[in-house]
DNA sequence: GCCACGTTGAGACTGAGTCTCGACAAACGG
DNA sequence: CCGTTTGTCGAGACTCAGTCTCAACGTGGC
């Protein structure tokens, strides 16, 4: 029943009070494998009856961003989502079909925005990168059904 | 009064019609140097007395985000932003003082993208990098106020 | 107990974008 | 030339995402 959760560990960790809706909003981001979008969230929280409100949500969301443990990601679709990850600079490897997401570390990113810094002459602060395509289990049921 | 305008050329090349809201639209995103919102777009079309409604922005919005010519990029605040450009890919520098944007060609990207997919088992089909930082222009400015 | 502060829920509000519908204009076919 | 089809438009309702306000409540400290 009490599973540990990276989430909650990390708002005690700030020193946030762990209240009930918090760790209830924690629960249900974790329980997730891949990203989420607020309506889905919002739509577990009613379906689960935890008794959280919207306003909750929304808060416990932007905090969880802000302590790095929830990120905002943008779709190819357009749509935003959030996913549950490590409080690390990295990247998103996003499957198209499945929804799950990697956690990318920076294989050459760095050197390359070193680069595009040097040539443009812009001062690079930071950089988001986002990856899409099938994970190995997507591709492995498209070969078969191809 | 008649500029060229690569919008409207790549309405035209792709067989739509040049109707006045749109050439209306075209020409306000083509006066942006750098990226614009939703809501700049419907002020300065309002402000202008373009008589162009809201849906139609938005589809015309849609339509050129589809030609390739205009590109919706996420700011580091959460803001969505467009930016008009090129139909080819690339990746957008955006200054977070100015928000004058660049584009940035693919130096060394694509080669840490292939090593990410080799490393990772996924099949990558797009990527997006949207890098923030300080234009030239603007370093130069924070250099003498400093 | 009192007070400060953190947190919450309800609900109003804004921004972004979509959708439907009725009007109109261009394109087309006879 | 007329009728039809197709493209485009404006108005406005609608949805979703996110923010804000405000009053209520709980947990401290003192
Ligand atoms: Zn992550
Ligand atoms: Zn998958
Ligand atoms: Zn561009
Ligand atoms: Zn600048």
């Amino acid at each position: 029943m009490d599973e540990p959760n990276p989430i909650i560990d990390a708002l005690d960790l700030a020193g946030y009070q762990l209240t009930a809706p918090r760790r209830a909003v924690a629960g249900l981001i974790h329980s997730y494998g891949g990203h989420f979008t607020a309506l889905e969230l919002e739509a577990a929280a009613r379906d689960r009856r935890l008794g959280v409100s919207r306003a909750t949500l929304f808060r416990a969301l932007e905090l969880l961003t802000e302590l790095g443990v929830v990120e905002r990601i943008d779709l190819t679709t357009g749509e935003h989502a959030y996913v549950a990850c490590a409080p690390a600079h990295h990247h998103h490897l996003v499957c198209s079909r499945c929804g799950r997401t990697a956690d990318v570390e920076d294989s050459g990113v760095a050197e390359a925005v070193a680069q595009i810094a040097r040539r443009s002459g812009y001062r690079i602060d930071s950089h988001r990168l986002e990856l899409f395509g099938l994970c190995r289990h997507c591709q492995a049921k498209t070969n078969l059904s191809a």
